[in-house]
DNA sequence: GGCAGATCGTGATGCTGCATAACGAACACG
DNA sequence: CGTGTTCGTTATGCAGCATCACGATCTGCC
């Protein structure tokens, strides 16, 4: 436990580097509306030669893994977040937070939103078990949560689908045996449907297909689709007099 | 109305080549699982070089206009054709089978689908007045004819949420004023969740973020989730003993 | 303070793809 | 059977990815 900084100048450095490269591409790609972005255009924009940018990243696909694997924390991060600054027992409340934090940030980082949950990229491999489901995982996770926090305050309703095919359960039971004992297979069922409800409009306006309806009017539609998300899976419907997302 | 053929050899011949310019270009897509195809690969794969077919299209921008010019008319006319093989009176039906339609054309297109309703490409200019939206309004023209439909044959039940804002009902009023006679705002605003729950479901699977559900899993929870926005919209639930999708 | 080693950034180079231009071959038509 | 158009090729210019070798800078240690 010395009181010596734990990074020395240079990594610190270093570190800054990797952080100005990473937000000079994702600004670039904000400007050019696009994931194409170029080692060439990020020196420049940096002052820098294209050649300078192998010290930081082996390669572009390296860049883009580590932006994906940012956009995982990000993401994330902006979900829990927005979760957390709502009480535990307003669990409604959370999970329009938790939408509402999805949806901004996919419309304030289409880019990387499409990175992190749209078409996986080109020539892009996944470098460790495949991050692109790790990406549902993280955002499976966070709802999970939701869920679970319900059924432990006894606000879980029964889904408005009460039926669950055997082989829903059975993929329940492998990949998110934790939550069994608490969540019914068609809650489990119910609470894929909510994500794709809310991935649904979140791609369609983030990627400019509902730019024929009034911004007040999105924003009434998401309240809406968030409302009858919270409906069709049995969470408490989040309050209509508060302003979602 | 003379018996001469409406195309001489040379101009079938061109759209012959065409044809075979854009169906090279979707199989590279397919096999390179990316929207990123370059002239000289197409060039390769067609036995010609890369600078013969720019007799053909201008730039790779014109090619990928094209190909998403014919992903709105392969979607849609794919929506129709399922539709239109379920009789008039089976609303529900006729939902099933367009939801059905909508989702299998991504699976086996996902590059198209993605060039189409996905984000929009780099360095593309909308020809006219957007294609970006047309494909929204081609996807919205179907739904909408399954709501009248409906509306006609007076199978059409309110939406589970029934309040729908003054902002929304301008939009339709603006934007679908054919339909605001038989399409109350509040259907209006449950059609586009209809979509919206349709369009996430099928990008998650197409991009690959439901991998990690067994097939049969999705197919059940692909069923279940058409089920959920029938009864959400107010359209007939689609029989449950027929497989969708 | 000064030196050895590592790090960093640059110019030079090779490769590939986009796009254009100029040339030659094949075809339709009178 | 010529004539003009269309088509496909080779040749060229330009830009981006990736690598290499070199010089400049910084770090840490004696």
């Amino acid at each position: 436990m010395s009181v010596a900084p734990l990074l020395s100048r240079r990594d610190r450095s270093r570190l800054a580097t990797v952080a100005e490269i990473k937000s000079t591409a994702l600004t670039l790609m904000r400007e050019n509306a696009t994931t194409d972005v170029t080692f060439t255009d990020i020196a420049r924009a940096m002052g820098m030669t294209a050649p300078a940018l192998y010290r930081y990243f082996d390669d572009r696909d390296a860049l883009l893994t580590a932006l994906i694997a940012d956009g995982y924390s990000a993401l994330g991060e902006a979900l829990a977040e927005a979760a957390g600054a709502i009480g535990d027992d307003d669990v409604g409340g959370r999970w329009a937070a938790a939408a509402g934090a999805y949806r901004q940030w996919a419309r304030s980082e289409p880019q990387q939103f499409a990175l992190v949950l749209g078409m996986p990229v080109a020539g892009y491999t996944a470098p460790e078990e495949g991050p692109t489901t790790e990406a549902a995982k993280n955002a499976m996770d966070q709802l999970a949560g939701l869920f679970l926090g319900a059924a432990r305050l006894g606000v879980l309703g029964p889904p408005l689908i009460t039926e669950a095919s055997a082989a829903i359960a059975a993929c329940q039971a492998e990949h998110h045996s934790e939550m069994s004992a608490l969540i019914a297979p068609a809650t489990f069922q119910a609470m894929l449907q909510t994500w794709a409800m809310l991935h649904g409009f979140t791609c369609l306006e983030a990627y400019g297909h509902l730019d024929w309806l009034e911004p007040a009017a999105r924003d009434a539609l998401f309240a809406s689709h968030v409302r009858l998300a919270a409906l069709a899976s049995g969470l408490p419907v989040p309050r209509s007099d508060r302003p979602i997302g």
